[in-house]
DNA sequence: TTCCGGTCCT
DNA sequence: AGGACCGGAA
């Protein structure tokens, strides 16, 4: 029995055509980034802790850079404090800097020595255990990493989801309402999932932004109960 | 000058 | 529930 009653949130009726529309734009829309080149999780982490709270443009600068230092989670570890705040200098909101090193640390210290690699935990409910990953980046590199079929919400497909499927009625909606309906939409097989996380939050990025939404550029206004009745 | 944003802490 | 953390953009 759940403690809350979070209200069910059921799969649209749309729920197909939204998928499929949104993939299709993705298809040819979607911007080459580099973490969307990898699958490898330390990388991904990377990415979506650098995302957290900073813009595209500005990660795709420091990115390249941090993992030029830091190319894993083991020499992350063993790295002096310093050197991580230095990698990390610019990016502002030091205490992420501070949390991934930790995250570093205690997952690269957990293995047995000398035997398997340290890894990541691939299950959301483990991977919000660790400093610096609430569940939107536990999602995020349970699917983007390991193809897990989970859904990741961040504000964007936050406000993707209430635009399209709740119009005006979701204004005062709650998280836990917005997160079930993800899980409702999100494609089961793996592969489709990780398109469709980063489709959403590429619609939320470059169309369906919170100011001056781009409706009649919008591949999903068919379906979508806020941009239908808009003009152009 | 105001607004924006995941996670953590209060 | 509400603010702190930072730096860029509106």
């Amino acid at each position: 029995m759940p403690r809350k009653s979070i209200p069910q949130a059921r799969k649209p009726r749309s729920a197909q055509r939204f998928r499929r529309l949104l993939l299709a734009w993705y298809a040819r829309a979607a911007r080459d980034l580099p973490w969307r080149r990898t699958r490898d999780p330390y990388r991904v982490l990377v990415s979506e802790v650098m995302l957290q709270q900073t813009q595209v443009s500005r990660v795709a600068e420091y990115y390249p850079r941090f993992l030029e230092k830091f190319p894993d989670l083991r020499s992350l570890a063993s790295a002096p404090a310093r050197a991580v705040r230095e990698a990390w200098d610019g990016l502002g909101y030091y205490a992420r800097a501070r949390s991934l090193h930790a995250l570093a640390r205690s997952v690269a210290g957990r293995g047995e020595a000398g035997r398997g690699v340290a890894k990541l935990p691939e299950d959301p409910q483990e991977l919000v255990k660790l400093p610096g990953i609430g569940p939107y980046t536990a999602g995020a590199v349970a699917s983007f990493a390991y193809e897990k079929p989970v859904p990741a919400v961040d504000t964007n497909v936050r406000r993707v989801l209430r635009r399209v499927f709740l119009g005006d009625a979701g204004r005062g909606t709650g998280d836990g309402y917005i997160w079930e309906l993800a899980r409702a939409l999100v494609p089961k097989d793996g592969k489709r999932a990780w398109r469709f996380n980063q489709a959403i939050m590429e619609l939320g990025a470059l169309i369906c932004r919170a100011r001056r939404p781009q409706c009649s550029q919008c591949p999903v206004r068919p379906v979508c109960r806020t941009g239908k009745r808009l003009d152009a």
